[in-house]
DNA sequence: ATAACGTACAACCAAATGGTTGTACGTTGT
DNA sequence: ACAACGTACAACCATTTGGTTGTACGTTAT
């Protein structure tokens, strides 16, 4: 695993891991949203609505594009298989743990018949 | 969504978005494997790999047990199945929006014989 | 018995996070 | 022309985070 992708990791991760980005996520994925449309779903300031909407788009989970005044959000869902994508791979991890006791129990029965255990 | 789910969420998140976590993570998802052991791999002190492991359980991404003096932590592919479940609902979204733009090329073509643009 | 080991946790610290208000600047509507 | 709107960002603040060292306590080995 490269640094960049470790990075590219950290971002993804810490932008889902704030209900309100995901929230913001869930709607812009679902169609196109200005910052100040979504700013009014939520009890907080504009301000704060535009960090998130920016911490998303750094991770690159969203991308904006201008039209007029209004900045409108999409979710790019790519990223999203890309975060995915990675917890498969987290998966592939523990599935090597299982063959590893597969391998473990296709060895180890010749220890039954172990002649210093010889009893007849 | 309830707000217990979103609690799990953020920490499942929250504990993936930092590279020692996920490395400790991806560890003891292929294997069993002592906090001290794992300790070992990482250039910080043993109460900063502790710690790690500790946000790790908490967030139900792996499990210990105690064997002797030692706790051997285990990953649970269960937890990270679960994550990768909450993706594939953000998915599932972009797909509405996909069906919806569906919806919409069904019903525009109408406008293309609009009387007040007839040309014949 | 006692030294060494493995774990857990408290106390502390610098840096990052998630919120606030205020300001600046381009765009739109009257 | 000018007021209102939408956006971006700086400065600030309280809390959380990721690290440290030190301490305590049960387990293992000598």
């Amino acid at each position: 695993m490269s640094e960049i992708d470790e990075d590219r990791a950290d971002a993804w991760f810490h932008a889902l891991a704030d209900r309100t980005r995901r929230d913001i996520l869930r709607r812009v994925l679902a169609g196109e949203h200005s910052v100040s449309s979504l700013a009014q779903s939520y009890d907080m300031s504009f301000a704060a609505v535009q960090k998130h909407v920016a911490v998303l788009e750094r991770a690159g989970l969203l991308t904006k594009r201008r039209q007029g005044r209004e900045a409108l959000a999409s979710g790019d869902v790519e990223a999203v298989r890309s975060v995915g994508a990675m917890l498969t791979e987290l998966e592939a991890l523990w599935r090597g743990r299982i063959s590893r006791m597969d391998e473990l129990f296709a060895t180890e029965p010749t220890r039954h018949t172990d002649p210093t255990h010889e009893t007849d």
